[in-house]
Order: structure tokens, then C-alpha cells, then sequence
DNA sequence: AAATTACATGAATCCGCTTTCAATAAATTG
DNA sequence: CAATTTATTGAAAGCGGATTCATGTAATTT
């Protein structure tokens, strides 16, 4: 790119000084109205566009934020993204998205990369329930904000999620209403706070139902499409299988839903699966997937905005904010009565 | 962020110039062995991480490329996003995406964004064939290239794509093979290069294949599913509606199937219908949508790969890269046979 | 009208690194 | 061993704006 046109060159041609033209580039006072329109004048006539590098080592701020997610192409974090990207362009923030891998050093990398660019905050998507560097950040009072999770062991962090717990419950107090005793949990690593919270949901509601708490019942691994098909095939296939599957994630119900369909089984007359996140799919009246719907758009929304006034707030000692939303039962067509 | 260690604080406590630290930091050679080690043992000590903002200003360089999108919630361009990112992170790239309206406008927006933020290189997934603004681009040089898109009027310009006007007469003649003879066809706004490929490709096919090109089972309005829905549903209800419909993309297949449920269609026995794109979802069993694979993880990895040689590539001269890959048919069970 | 006060503007310095350029020391060569 | 080369290193000058300080000018006050 040879030959960019300077804020010197504008200063140049509207006849004032480079100090000038940084004003009204900023809109800062103190400029005579024919001297700014002057400025503007030259600028459209070079086409100069302020180098936000240059702007970003001088003032500090980068007009920019990071988003660290476990998986872009999964649905449930691409709406995320979609809603965040939208919301931050309304106030001219740009984001630089992460997409790291689940492992420790990575989520590191990550954070060390946000760093060195110098985002004015991080909007944590993804992460174990402990990781080191994340508190050394919050230390500093860096501005960092957890979407749909938590960071155990840092009492000062900043959140917004739904009530995982209650979540977990409800989804299974629905199938127990509907008779089903045998009920299989599907769940990832619970190094998670999103899962570790849904499974201690799970296991509350079967404790408060009465039902039987049955470990060959539960997966909780990886987050992988084929270990869990595979998981669930081997239930479906079992004698005295489980009537009904509640998944951690709406992905993982499709796996299981997959699962029941290669083995013969009907939805919901042979087997009710429920979901988690209510993912656009989910919707959709071939799938027709029963869920708990994370309110998405909200937490999407209030994590941003959350974000961005603490970036902007001049003393960082507000109280952290501590957000809970409530979810919210989506009863579809992959759950019934169990008349087994 | 109080007391950020710099270069300087580095370059004291080794007990060298900062210049010592650049050269060490950037891998420079003429730096003796032990200097290198002393140097290092002090950013270890410190903790200390260069400012890559500064460091962008001084070497011009971002390491930073820009991906357009239009709608990263939209399976197709989440997963292209998943690939990018995780491609362009092993050269230790990062990414700014920027989720642009449809409009022209926003689009203009977006790559000036890009331009102030200086970024290396950009991959647009989005746009219109004829934006002005990316010319000018072009004409200075700037490494941009097209993904899935083209922009005419740019001779020289970069882009990877399947064959969309053969993928489109590859599902039509599908259809065909099937005894099809009254095709609808979905598409969106044929002032992107894909659509209007596609649309081509179906006129081709209908004609090719002797069959009555119908205007009133055209659509080829808004990429909405509510639109598409809509549209797909008047049809169904009609007479002598059509026995197939071909959907320029996954995404408005599946609210062509939702309008076919809603009717009372079956599918494939009442109606077949068959998408472009394969999105991950289409696989899914209960989805099992017939599609036109865009073999997405190829071009994605090819897209960065090329931007990455036009960024580092000394002379720009380089004969620009076209790269057409063929698309393939899968076929599902959302198409059968005509047995009307 | 002199004294204040508010407004406009430019010069100079800084942001935190990279990159010459020049200087010094060590290694080679004839 | 003197003459070159080559390897190490530091000082200083950017990169392209933001910002502080000083200076000059117009608007207000007594």
C-alpha cells in the first residue's frame, strides 16, 4: 500500500496544524467551525482514514475486544457471535474472535494473544472453571466478562449465564411428569461450570423424584459427536434402556437423536430426548427438539453491554456483576408420556 | 492496566539496549548467544509481553487479516469461520470478522473498518458483484480475495469457489433423473455471484432438459426464512404445485421442508427438495437433506492459504488466483421419485 | 480602556516498538 | 602484524496520531 495520506498531508492541505486535524478527527472543542469544516473538506478530498494504530498506541485504546469460544461452527456459539458482533458494531467496537481449543494451553495462548493486541476487554466463552491466568488478569482489573460460564475461585468475576442448575432441573422434573423413570444423562467435561451446574441439577432432581441414580446412565466426556452417538447407540440397544435421554447441549441431543433413529427407536413413542440451549435448529419441525432455552439474544446482549461499561468506567471497583438469568422449558415433540 | 512492563524495563534489567531486546524478540541474528539468553531470562522475570500494537506501527504490519460475513449465525458461514480461524491461528493470525448487513452500505463500512485497522490481508464472503469500494482496493493492491464469490468488473481478482452454475445443474438433473418435471426454484438476491451462478445453472438444467421454465415457481427474493417459508407454503397448497424444489441453500431447504410438513407434504413421497451447501446439520438423520456439497473445508483452507502467499509475496504481480473446485451431488433422502 | 477570561491553534513530546546508522570489538586474511 | 571483514551493540530517528503546554486572539468584565 504505498502512498497513504496522513493526517500531516490533511493538515497540509487545509492549511493547519497535524494538532488541528487530531482535533477534529476526535471532535474535541475549540476548533472555529470554519477551520473544522476546512479539515473535513481536505479530508474527503485525500480520502484519509485516521490509522487506528497509530491511535490505539497514543490514546491507549483499541476500540476493540476479544471473544474466546470453544467452537465457532457450533450453533450455540455462532448465534453468540452473531448477536455480539451486531451489538459491538453499534458502538463501534470491533472483535477479534478466538476460536481455541478446549485444552489448557490454548485457552492461555489465547489470552496472551488478546493481550498483546490490546483489546480493551475479553468476553470469555469458553474456559475451564480454573484457569490460572484468567485470575491474573482480574487481578489487574483487566476488563474481562464470562458468557454462560464462571470462573470458580475468583469472587470478583463478572457474569452473566441462566441458572444452569435449575435448568437441569426443570428438564428433568418435565420427564418425570411424563412418567419416565430410567432417565440417561449426557453430559461434557464437568470442569465446566455450564456442565458441572447441569449435572448437579440432574442429580438433584433425581434425588428429589425419587428416582434411582444409575452411573452407567451418565456420560459426561468429551463434547464429540461420535462419542456421544456411540454412547447412546450402546443405551438404545440395552435391554433395559433408559426411556428418555436429557443432553447437556441441544448438539449432543441431535447426536442422540441420530442415535435413536439408527436403531429403530421413535421419538417420542419409544424414547424422549430433551436438549439444552435451544439452538435455531432445535426449532425446525423435523427435529422439533424439546429444550431449555438459554435466552441467548438477552445474556448476549447484557454480556456486551456490561463489557463495555466497565472498559469505560473510570474507577474499576463497581461491584461485579453477578447475572442470572432464568431459563425457560421448550416443550416440542421429542418428548412424551412413557408408556413402557 | 497499571505498570505494563515494556522492551525498555526488559533491555534495563539485561543490562542492554533496547534495540538488544527488538533483536532478540524478532529472532534477529547478530546477537551473541549469551546476550540472547540474558534477554530472555528478563522478559521471563518480568513477565513481559511486547506490545504488538506498537510493534504493528513500526513494522506496518498487523498480523491480523479481515473475514466479511454476512451472517455468522448461518451454519454455512460459521463453519467456513471455524476453518479460517483455526487455519489462520497455526500462522499465528488472528482474525477480525465483522458480521456486515446485506446492504451496500454496511458493506463499505466494513471494509473501511478493516482498512483503518490496518489489517493484512482481507477474505470477503460477502458482497455484491459490484461494490466499488473493493476495486479501489484491488487497484491499490491491497491482498483481498473472494470466498464462494466473485466481484466482476475486476479482471485481476482473487477468488475461490466451486463450480456453482454446474452444481446447480447437477441438482436439477438429479431431479430430472427422477422424473421431475415441474421444479421450483428458491434462491436469494441474484446480485451475489453465487445465486446468480446458481440461478444460471437452473435455467440451463430446465432448458437442457426440455422442461417449461415457469416463472411463478421462481423465488428469488431475501435470504429470510419466514419469506422462504412463506413462498414454499403457497406453493404446496397449490393444484398443480411442484413435485421438487431446489434451494440455493441449505438453510432455505430447511424452511422449504418446514412449509412442506406444515402442508401436510411428505417427503420425499409428496415432494422432494434438495439444498446447496451441505451444512453440517443436513447430515443428520432426521434432516437427511439431498445437497450440493460446497466442499467448504477445502475452500476455506485454500482461501487463507492464498491470502496468506498474496500478503508475503513480494511482488504483486503475481497472475491472480482463480480457483474453481467442482461441487459434488449427495444424495439424501430428501428426494425421490415422481410418482405423480 | 485596561484587565480577565475563554477560545483557537501550533510546537513539541510521547506511545512502545522497529530499523537504520555508526561505533566498537572480534575474527580473518595476506 | 597490519589491513580487512564480520559480528555485536547502542544511539537516534521514525511509525502516525494524541496530548500537554505555550502563545496569540477574541469576547467579557469592571
Amino acid at each position: 500500500m504505498k502512498g497513504r495520506v496522513s493526517a500531516y498531508d490533511v493538515a497540509k492541505l487545509a492549511k493547519v496544524s497535524q494538532s488541528t486535524v487530531s482535533r477534529v478527527l476526535n471532535n474535541y472543542p475549540h476548533v472555529r467551525k470554519e477551520t473544522r469544516q476546512r479539515v473535513h473538506d481536505a479530508i474527503n478530498t485525500l480520502g484519509f482514514s485516521p490509522d487506528e494504530i497509530a491511535r490505539s498506541l497514543a490514546s491507549k485504546k483499541t476500540n476493540t475486544i476479544g471473544l474466546i469460544v470453544e467452537d465457532i461452527s457450533n450453533s450455540f456459539y455462532a448465534e453468540t457471535a452473531h448477536i455480539i458482533l451486531r451489538e459491538a458494531q453499534k458502538y463501534d467496537y470491533e472483535v477479534i474472535i478466538i476460536d481455541a481449543e478446549t485444552d489448557e494451553n490454548s485457552f492461555e495462548r489465547a489470552i496472551s494473544t488478546l493481550n498483546g493486541k490490546r483489546v480493551d476487554g475479553i468476553i470469555v466463552a469458553s474456559t475451564r472453571m480454573d484457569n490460572q491466568k484468567v485470575k491474573e488478569f482480574y487481578d489487574k482489573g483487566f476488563p474481562i466478562i464470562f458468557y454462560n460460564r464462571r470462573i470458580y475461585g475468583i469472587e470478583e468475576s463478572h457474569y452473566v449465564e441462566v441458572d444452569n442448575k435449575l435448568g437441569a432441573k426443570m428438564a428433568v422434573n418435565h420427564l418425570v411428569e411424563n412418567k419416565h423413570r430410567k432417565i440417561a444423562f449426557i453430559s461434557g467435561p464437568t470442569i465446566y461450570s455450564t456442565f458441572y451446574q447441569r449435572f448437579e441439577g440432574y442429580k438433584e432432581a433425581v434425588q428429589d423424584n425419587g428416582l434411582e441414580y444409575d452411573e452407567s446412565l451418565i456420560y459426561k466426556g468429551e463434547v464429540s459427536y461420535d462419542q456421544v452417538f456411540q454412547f447412546a447407540l450402546n443405551l438404545m440397544r440395552d435391554e433395559d434402556r433408559p426411556t428418555a435421554f436429557f443432553a447437556s447441549t441441544d448438539q449432543m441431543a441431535l447426536a442422540i437423536m441420530d442415535a435413536a433413529a439408527r436403531s429403530g427407536r421413535h421419538i417420542p413413542f419409544d424414547v424422549s430426548v430433551i436438549g439444552f440451549d435451544d439452538i435455531e435448529i432445535a426449532s425446525n419441525p423435523y427435529i422439533s427438539l424439546s429444550t431449555i432455552s438459554q435466552r441467548k439474544r438477552e445474556m448476549a446482549v447484557l454480556t456486551l453491554q456490561k463489557l463495555l461499561s466497565l472498559i469505560n468506567s473510570d474507577d474499576s471497583n463497581d461491584e461485579p456483576n453477578k447475572i442470572t438469568l432464568e431459563p425457560e422449558l421448550i416443550i416440542r415433540k421429542t418428548t412424551g408420556v412413557n408408556n413402557q
